[in-house]
DNA sequence: ATGAAAGCGCTAACAT
DNA sequence: ATGTTAGCGCTTTCAT
């Protein structure tokens, strides 16, 4: 904001008026007759007026902005649910302002005080962390706000929230497996105490109860702490050996990244996919369509997620009522899941 | 911006002093003696007091925020081009406005002005597609802006910039593939007239002609005008079997989408790759490590282009000198490039 | 060391 | 139909 800029005085000084009569006239106020509108409206124009939308503001009570806190700009996954929210900010009218919170709690507090200060009018958060424990600091900053796959155990209810069910999603993956013929399925997945991995799990373990298959430990394996969208690749690769060799036939991942990180250390380990073990993935981001063998996975709607929530906010802002969403996600069935090879015990383990 | 908030006002009267002694107070002003210092601070603690950044934005003339302009959060580049930028400018306690221009040149003169309006202290452009003739429109918004990779094919001299060398990176690649025994080299590259398409195809030139090895029209294919990351991967599976057919034993593409889209059609034409063919990709985006083969390719220094810009920014907003940077590509060799197989005529190509 | 007052650029209630 | 004035919440002279 450096230099001095056209204000609506300058405007008023050169049309001989006030600059109430400007600030009227080039917001199309009707108490200003046509002709004096027009007129001030040219001299706008020739002078390259610009409104400070930071006065505005002030005095509206109102900025047009909201907020966004994701983990990570860089993850497929959010890039795509960014995409959705901005294409409906942007069809609003309103700007966003986006913060990263690489998962970690202190900075996802750090962004949404930021968007207070800044008097954001919304915000939406993906992936949050933020408890009922610390909702007290939260309702204090009475701005609407929409989380979006909230990952805390103990979510507060009187948020609104946009969710994927993950116990869905997880049962529809096992149960693929489980369609083609596998009773020996693991599960790789991640160690942080996210929500998603937790329903992920519950839904890998329901349809196996379904199933009549009996669970087996060693069979799930969990990563440590610290995830990135890369190190989720890692976990794959790491994990994936020591499942094949207890002697699974099929393998669900918490997500697409664990799921390409298993194929790579399919490839290393000259394990053929899907002969000698289906894998299936969460998300559907569009690296899945391009790996070999192409990725089975849950897909996600995720620019919807990212849409569907903006829209939310924007309800609030209107003082509609929302409902909070959970959305439902899908099987794609792609080249890395087949029917396991017969050997000799096979689909024989309906019994309990 | 909903209810009334605790303001200056609120915390003076509760401690019976003026706004401006509260204002000066909050600022650590040394004016105001310790002890009625931490008394306003405690009760502006107390009161939950968040500074109204809007109201410190009209005063001070400074916001604080940057606009970043991206043609696509979605896509993989751009997305880890941000988080560079995101980086820094947390750092510096910058927040960062974000919009789409979809490689679209309104949208990206509208996600400018909108800038403007609200008055942002800088602006980041990525891909812009400003030249020398809009130039006029934008030297009036007088914010310091700096572009990344510009692809105006006549970029104004007068703009702070930061560039990826694409002429060398189109060497680096296309030397690769000659050292490797390569003499015919294709080019599959994309209709826009960006000027790194331009560039690219001048480096993979010169490489050849250097080499002294002829040019062959039919060796280089173009895309028409339409650009998404999706659809760059239809352009590389589309553009393949027709270079393929026309002999070339290396291709170079114009970046990892296409690349990606190249192989997806040699796995279904049942073309080998390296052994029948060689794929050599641009970017560096972390798909390229994912596939099958893995993607020999140009990398970008993605993070640093982004971080980089915005220390530029920095620098530019403390009235610091910049000086436009360009960056260097490097190449990473991975599985898609190999020696070509020995057949009939194969490496004497080297006379005029 | 503290308060009073002006002003950042705008909108809107209140005159006329 | 237009001008005058106040005020959004803050910082910063200028008094004292």
């Amino acid at each position: 904001m450096s230099k001095r800029r056209i204000s609506i005085e300058d405007i008023a000084r050169k049309a001989g008026v006030s600059h109430s009569t400007v600030s009227r006239a080039l917001r199309d106020n009707p108490l200003i007759s046509a002709s004096v509108r027009e007129q001030i409206k040219q001299i706008a124009r020739e002078m390259n007026y610009v409104p400070n939308a930071i006065a505005q503001s002030l005095q509206n009570q109102r900025t047009d902005t909201v907020g966004v806190v994701v983990t990570s700009i860089a993850d497929p996954f959010f890039a795509e649910v960014v995409e959705g929210m901005e294409k409906v900010a942007n069809k609003a009218n309103l700007s966003v302002l986006l913060s990263a919170s690489h998962r970690d709690f202190e900075q996802e507090i750090a962004a949404i005080e930021s968007f207070y200060r800044r008097r954001v009018d919304g915000i939406l958060v993906a992936d949050s962390r933020i408890g009922k424990h610390h909702s007290k600091q939260l309702t204090q900053i009475a701005v609407p706000t929409v989380f979006i796959n909230s990952q805390a155990t103990d979510q507060p209810e009187s948020f609104h929230a946009i969710t994927i069910d993950d116990y869905l999603g997880a049962r529809l993956a096992v149960e693929h497996l489980i369609s083609l013929g596998h009773t020996k399925i693991g599960y790789i997945g991640v160690g942080d105490n996210s929500k998603s991995n937790h329903q992920r799990i519950r839904g890998y373990q329901m349809a196996l109860e379904l199933a009549g298959i009996p669970r087996i430990t060693d069979w799930v394996a969990l990563s440590d702490k610290d995830r990135t969208s890369k190190n989720d690749v890692v976990v794959g690769q790491q994990m994936l050996s020591k499942l094949f060799t207890n002697g699974v036939t099929g393998i669900f991942c918490y997500n697409d990244m664990v799921a390409v990180g298993a194929l790579l250390a399919c490839q290393e380990l000259g394990i053929s996919v899907p002969q000698d073990l289906s894998i299936v993935g969460f998300d559907g981001i569009a690296l899945g369509r391009y790996v070999t063998p192409s990725l089975t996975t849950v897909c996600q709607p995720m620019f919807e997620l990212g849409s569907y929530a903006m829209q939310m906010l924007l309800d609030l802002l209107q003082e509609k009522t929302v409902e909070n969403r959970v959305l439902s996600p899908f099987l794609v069935k792609r080249g890395s899941s087949a029917a396991p090879k017969k050997n000799y015990n096979n689909t024989s383990a309906s019994g309990t």
